[in-house]
Formats: structure tokens, sequence, C-alpha cells
DNA sequence: ACCATAATTAGTAATTTTTACTAATTAGTT
DNA sequence: AACTAATTAGTAAAAATTACTAATTATGGT
């Protein structure tokens, strides 16, 4: 938390009641994506007449400073930077119960030596399916 | 074209004049994505009251079928399959001509080998920034 | 501690994107 | 040619996102 708020200083950005309360609740999801409309309820359960704007707004600077990340095939749903250190890995996300596993490294020079002369910028990558537990389970059925 | 016409007919679709229009237009954009409004305002300059549920339903059917695919960071752009075969790969996108070039092969065991037990389902990659020539573009400036 | 000010937010609305539903039409089959 | 199930048009609503302005607030300097 405090790092969050350092991360949110180092990058200019005031430290504001609003923004302290969405970090809170965001850091509860490390492992498991929360939809924007959850975000927004909870939110207007402590702000009631918070509009989309400071919402919008505030996910979309918090993924830009490294704090929070949006699922890459549904925009509408966003979890909390599990390290800040940024280093680079991608997501395993099960389609059953949600859960995130974090992927090590990143296969990227696979890519980049296909490319000679490009300059990539970045690039996206997820994988989804079932997890080991959501597997055993529906298996055993 | 006919072969696009035979995968409808090997998923049991119907052959309509709508989808055959629709399937021509996608045809052009092989290299680049379109976005679903510009695919609407097409086909609507053909079927002047065609609803948003034709369109919407058939990219997605088509989508299913192999016919199509969206692009990962926006789901409004759309772009037709490069090869019915279903050789599996992933795409480089760029960021100022909107050009696509395929990659070869795909790393996909890199992250399974870090899953035991899991079910993988499927992956989304996709890798952007500049093509060769708007690099070259850009830095000549 | 106070002030200035630039950033942030609330409030309101509009726009964009997507989905829903039903009656009418149509492609494919017998 | 008739039947039937799929598809479409037409209409509407819901969901998601963006826009704008006035009011408020955090922060840095005095």
């Amino acid at each position: 938390m405090e790092k969050a708020i350092a991360i949110l200083k180092k990058n200019n950005y005031k430290v504001t009641k609003q923004r302290t309360d969405l970090i809170e609740y965001l850091s509860k999801f490390t492992v498991q994506y929360v939809s924007i409309n959850d975000i927004a309820s909870y939110m207007r359960s402590l702000y009631p007449g918070m509009s989309n704007n400071t919402i919008y707004r505030n996910l979309k600077e918090f993924s830009e400073i490294g704090l929070v990340e949006y699922q890459e095939k549904d925009k509408t749903l966003v979890k909390y930077q599990c390290d800040f250190e940024h280093r680079h890995h991608h997501h395993f996300v099960c389609k059953n119960c949600g859960k995130v596993t974090e992927l090590r490294a990143c296969p990227i020079e696979f890519f980049t030596d296909q490319l000679p002369g490009y300059t990539v910028e970045g690039h996206a990558i997820e994988v989804y399916g079932l997890c080991a537990d959501c597997t055993k389970k529906l298996n055993s059925k």
C-alpha cells in the first residue's frame, strides 16, 4: 500500500482519498480480476456521487504507471499488479474459477527474431483454460 | 471465396446474400483490420435496413468457424483469416500504418511446460509496434 | 499555517458499442 | 411446390465509455 502511494507520487499524481480507497479495494485482486462495474459499485458505496470519469480515468492512469492491468480478452476486467518492480511476465487465467497464475519469463525474442527492422513496442500474451484444481474437479465427475 | 462458402456449408450455416456480400467485403482485409463500424456502413449501403443483430452475429459466427478474427487489443476491429487451414500463428500489428505481419510458429509450449496439471484451452498473443517501413520513415525525419 | 494553482472530482449528459426480442423472410430439404 | 428451421429486419434497450464544466482539493512555495 505505501509502495503504491509512493508510485503515485513518483509519477506526480496527487494522493486523494478516492485514489487511496480505490487502491485499497483493488489490492484485494492480485490473483483474480474484478469488473469495472464492481469497482464502480464499491466506490459509490463510499462516494455516492462518484463519476464514471473518475473511475475510468483513475484505472487508466493506474494501468499506465503499472499499478493495475486490464485483462487482455475483456477490457472491462481489471486486476492489481502483482509486482510493482515491473518484472515482465504474463498470465494464465482459469475460465472456471477465474484464478490467475503468473507465468515465468516471456518468449518475446521468439518473435522479434522474425521481425528484422521492426520496432517492437509491446505485446500482449494471455493463456487461458482450466487451472490444476478445476481440471481435477471437472475430470472426476 | 468459394472456399469460404464451403466452410459456411460445412458448418451448417446457410449461404445468404448478406453473408456472401459480407465475406466479399471482409476478404479485402487480410493484412489490415477493419472496424465493425466500417463494416456496418458498407453493409448498410447494400442493405439499408440491415440490423446490428445481423452484423454482430455474423461476425461472431465467422470468427467461430475461422473465417474472421478479432483484434486482441480492440474487439471493434476485425480481419479476414489469412489461411483457412487453421495453421496456428500470431500477428504483429503496426501501430502507424495498421499493417499486419504474420508470425511463424508459436511458443505456447514455453508456457504449458510451466503449467503441469492445467488444461490449456487457448491463448492470445499479439505483438505491436512499427513495421520496417514505418520504422525507417519515422527515423529519417 | 496560509495561499496560489494546477490537478482532480462531481455532476450531468451524450456517444459508442453491444445485446435483446419478435415478426417477417429466406435458404435448403423433401 | 411446400415445409421447416435458420436468418434477417426493425425496433428498442442495455452496457460501456467518453465529454464537458464548475466546484473542490492536494501540493508546493511563502
